[in-house]
DNA sequence: CACGAACCGTACCGTACGGTACTGATGAGG
DNA sequence: CCTCATCAGTACCGTACGGTACGGTTCGTG
């Protein structure tokens, strides 16, 4: 793993010990090479040179490991807020491109693309939590980034709109379209990936178009 | 089932008997029901009052009888294209507005969710070619009748745009946002379904304001 | 050193699934 | 009536997984 540090601070504020935030670690990047179907309890208790006897005795059955997972991923992610008081045109615009290709980058991500396909294959089943986990961990984080922002642009007088949900969702759709999904369905990000920045900075013109005050 | 017409014509269409047509509804209500695990062969034998035998003669194998169900599916959505010659302002609203209510509604559908669950937990290993067939099947269709809408719009100067591409993405994401993936991860439709309507007016009105020619 | 807790590695069990083989019934054609 | 093909129903097999139990090892503590 590249950042230790990071993931004994988030098992850390989850609760766990460092031994078993390595453990799901490792269970996370099997999840990343080899789907759902290669997150075995074997299989992790291999990977992590640690017993299956400690899986369940630390996450009591397969449901709770895969909870622990979601919830490790999300604590290592640190939104920073970076709400400047001096926002003017062009600033509010850089600060929205660099949401925007954030944004991407992390729905675009190994990790984000696994654990989104195990709790979408989860969701059928009813009473699992993952999905509503998932949604309240990833997105109203990244989400609040985005309502700080908006509405610092709106006290400055550059933003002009009624409800900032509404405004968020024509902010997040523009910028994402269907890309998650064809993403998730598995389309080569090869192509993908490269048009990150214009994508990004067509959509914020696009928003800024829709919900900039008349200049 | 509640369209046989339909169905025998999606089977002939993609050159199935309609014994093997009634298979694949089956086995789309079970998939709809208890998710891809209750998708078992013996359980779509059972429900279908066919044998397992029969059913590896007609679809090779598991995968064969996914593939199957998700092009059978396909077969049954007609996509009718209401290009009508004489376009103003209002009608060209009136039929974005109806395009944008039938996206969500599809997207929202139960067999929809569930297929696009099923292709989703299938893209993690390599080699499926499910979420493709699903993108080129659903996804093109849907979106030839909003590009040729598109093209009307923009040939009776109402509209104005230079990649049809980009701006039926930008349509796409002001319309679903985040909600497709929301429902995918199993979020109660209760709330969500009521406000299609309003939703998809707001996302055209947005659209317009965009790509609408300068009047 | 002695004791106990934690834990690794592995063997084990019950179950469920994908896929195959067999039997008997049905129905069309000569 | 005979024959052949199709198919339903079922029994069966190999495998793989979730979950449990047990022996052996390490390590902290009195």
């Amino acid at each position: 793993m590249q950042n230790v540090g990071a993931m004994r601070e988030a098992g850390a504020a989850s609760g766990l010990t460092e031994r078993q935030g390595a453990v799901l670690e490792q269970a996370l990047r099997l999840l990343v090479d080899g789907g759902e179907k290669a997150l075995t309890t074997a299989g992790v208790a291999r990977a992590a040179n640690c017993s299956k006897e400690s899986l369940y005795k630390w996450f009591g059955d397969r449901e709770g490991l895969l909870s622990a997972m979601i919830a490790f991923q999300a604590s290592k992610v640190r939104t920073l807020d970076v709400s400047a008081a001096k926002l003017d045109g062009d600033s509010l615009r850089v600060h929205l491109v660099a949401f925007a290709k954030d944004l991407l980058d992390v729905l675009a991500g190994d990790v984000s693309l696994a654990l989104n396909r195990l709790a979408i294959g989860q969701a059928s089943r009813e009473g699992s939590k993952l999905g509503h986990m998932l949604q309240e961990r990833g997105r109203r984080q990244i989400g609040r980034r985005a309502g700080a922002l908006l509405e610092a642009g709106r006290k400055a007088g550059l933003l002009a709109f009624d409800n900032a949900d509404e405004a968020y969702g024509a902010l997040y759709g523009l910028v994402v379209s269907d890309w998650h999904l064809r993403m998730l369905l598995g389309e080569e990000p090869g192509s993908l990936k490269k048009d990150f920045s214009r994508r990004a900075e067509r959509a914020v013109d696009a928003f800024l178009a829709l919900y900039g005050a008349k200049r």
